[in-house]
DNA sequence: CCTTCGTATCGATGATCTTCGATACATTGA
DNA sequence: TCAATGTATCGAAGATCATCGATACGAAGG
């Protein structure tokens, strides 16, 4: 095993979500399942609005942003961010803790380097 | 400047594509252009079949593989598989030579660097 | 209890995407 | 020139997605 598993908290749904993504492309034919779960993750980042936000929040100050910091920086309605912000939690790449009314979002790096290890290129064998 | 341009010609159009894409999702806010074109790059490989394209084509004998070659594997119909090639081909990931008959398809490893990169942690500011 | 405010969900709409049959294009060999 | 084969394009059908108004939920402060 290249990598060890993420287990992330999601606090708005309460699910532990063991998630185990991103088999190397290079490590061999990808099967189908595997192929699915590493394109979910590509999914959650191939929307300009997502990218956006996880640059934003990872550039906000403590590292972290609600929700209605976001609205009007990116122009769009509650319900849409509030939209993006689920994707993004259920594919582990931030997570939200409330904080009284707000619920306040973070990047989680663990998951982005797991994609980036999906990508890396292939491990040579030593002779 | 962190990473150089990738010019890739595509052989099959003839187009000279200058691509510039994804900027570092910690490097600040993205602005919208460019979290456009960062977003297209991860949409091209936001797909259980042009994952395993990808990694049947690099883990083709000689690096390289036809359309014809991967129809059966993948279980769909030609104009599927070319459509997904061609995807991937817009988005620099692969490149096409024409030999004889066949076009030979391969990966293009840089570009798969330059979509790690946008996913790199922060460059720390030495004090 | 009631209001306020941030957030999440629902439902609808319009856009985009995947898939494939039909068809055209390109190259090779007879 | 004609048939065979690999590839690209077109058009349609069904699925998925982004967006947002309406609405419900949740927490804080009178």
């Amino acid at each position: 095993m290249i990598f060890d598993t993420l287990i992330i908290v999601d606090i708005s749904t309460n699910v532990n979500m063991r998630m185990e993504c991103c088999e190397p492309l290079f490590g061999g034919i990808l099967e189908e399942e595997e192929a699915a779960r590493t394109a979910a993750m590509f999914a959650a980042l191939a929307d300009p609005v997502r990218l956006r936000i996880v640059s934003m929040v990872a550039a906000a100050p403590d590292g972290t942003a609600c929700g209605c910091e976001l609205e009007d920086p990116l122009g769009l309605a509650q319900p849409t961010v509030s939209h993006h912000l689920r994707i993004l939690r259920e594919a582990g790449l931030v997570v939200g803790e409330r904080r009284g009314r707000w619920v306040h979002y973070r990047v989680v790096p663990e998951r982005l380097d797991e994609i980036r290890n999906a990508l890396s290129p292939p491990v040579l064998d030593p002779v």
